[in-house]
DNA sequence: TGTAACTTGTGAAATCATTCACAAGCTTGC
DNA sequence: GCAAGCTTGTGAATGATTTCACAAGTTACA
């Protein structure tokens, strides 16, 4: 299949929880017009986005809540369960590991770690935060496809290392430092000083944003 | 000024951040070629972003790191403190409220919000969670210009409506809901489950990524 | 059955972002 | 002072993404 830009792929998953709203709410069918006021984008961008996997709708009707929900489900992957494990049990790792969003959509955390004593052994939601040095066995064992990082900046990169050697192929890097992986590891990087950072451009150049 | 790509100011968070780490390192100076590397780039896209903004390298030599951290820190507002509000001190506005790296760049958290009796009271960091009904008379009084949004995904669009009525015009939302606000408004969201989600369709279409 | 009102799916056009490629400028060393 | 070696700044070219605009399919209803 060609290339798929992630902004797409990022608008689907939000296509999905729009979808599902609406579906506790009872409506059976929806429009790429109604789709994209709830998600702010148009009509013809939604159509776009879906079109690059199939054809979903009925012309003159719109698309099937449930059907459509499903079929994104299908594409984002989000069918089956994923193992995820975090590293860092400091307050965002922490925080991580008790969102009960994750769990909803698919995302079972199977492991928390972290190298300071004061921290291991806590329990987090049921899970106990282990020492670091358990990380390569349980990945051995649990096979996690997914991993977190929440560990400060100085220390990312060695976890990203050891998660990669151990075999993890996807990362979610919390830590503000820039990783660098392999070409066939799939790395994301939330930074929150970034995202308040724009925040701050966007008060100071009101005029140009 | 002409319109700036939101990818752009990403990136000069980004060269910032490595421009300070490569000055306490004791470097003087560095090139388009060394930042792009750093941040996994390239060196025409340093020279095109910072081209927006002036002329600030030197040529045959680089830019001069305090120089360039200096005028990047100008172009992103960075010179002054911003004054920051969060409300939501569930895990998620706990761990953002402790969050170092905020403080460090010159965002000062003045204020942490609850709608939870079992929360209010609470002290986090030096910072009292503070009944949400204190939020408009706290805005008021305070005048933070930013506000942080890590409550419920059901309680959100409320919390939004009362911060742009009571003058915040940049809002970070770390809820997972769509969040409408007016144009003169500035809005970001970060929505975890979403980055996962990113991951899981990277995962099940690495051919395609 | 026929018509009016919708809505999809999609090439084509327009817009936006990145990469290329090179003239021009600065530094160093002889 | 001059040549060699770097590196910037930037138009032009390329590539990617979004928007437009409309043919074609579906439903509702008289």
């Amino acid at each position: 299949m060609k290339h798929i830009a992630e902004s797409t792929v990022r608008r689907l998953s939000l296509y999905l929880r729009f979808l599902e709203d609406f579906e506790t709410q009872g409506n059976k069918t929806i429009s790429s017009g109604e789709l994209a006021s709830l998600g702010g984008t148009t009509s013809a961008q939604v159509r776009k986005d879906l079109s690059f996997f199939g054809s979903f709708g009925k012309r003159g009707l719109g698309y099937s809540v449930s059907a459509l929900s499903q079929s994104i489900r299908a594409i984002l992957g989000l069918e089956r369960q994923w193992r995820v494990v975090i590293v860092g049990a400091g307050k965002i790792g922490a925080a991580l590991a008790q969102y009960k969003g994750f769990r909803e959509r698919g995302f079972s955390v199977v492991g928390v770690y972290d190298v300071d004593g004061a921290r291991i052994g806590r329990s987090l939601d049921g899970l106990t935060v282990k020492d670091q040095s358990m990380l390569e066995a349980d990945i051995t064992a649990l096979k996690p496809e997914m991993a977190l990082i929440a560990v400060p900046g100085e220390a990312a990169q060695a976890v990203a290392d050891r998660l990669v050697a151990a075999g993890v192929h996807a990362i979610l890097n919390f830590a503000p430092a820039p990783l660098h992986v392999p070409a066939d590891v799939t790395l994301r990087s939330v930074n929150m000083a970034v995202e308040l950072e724009i925040l701050s451009y966007a008060l100071v150049n009101r005029d140009a944003v």
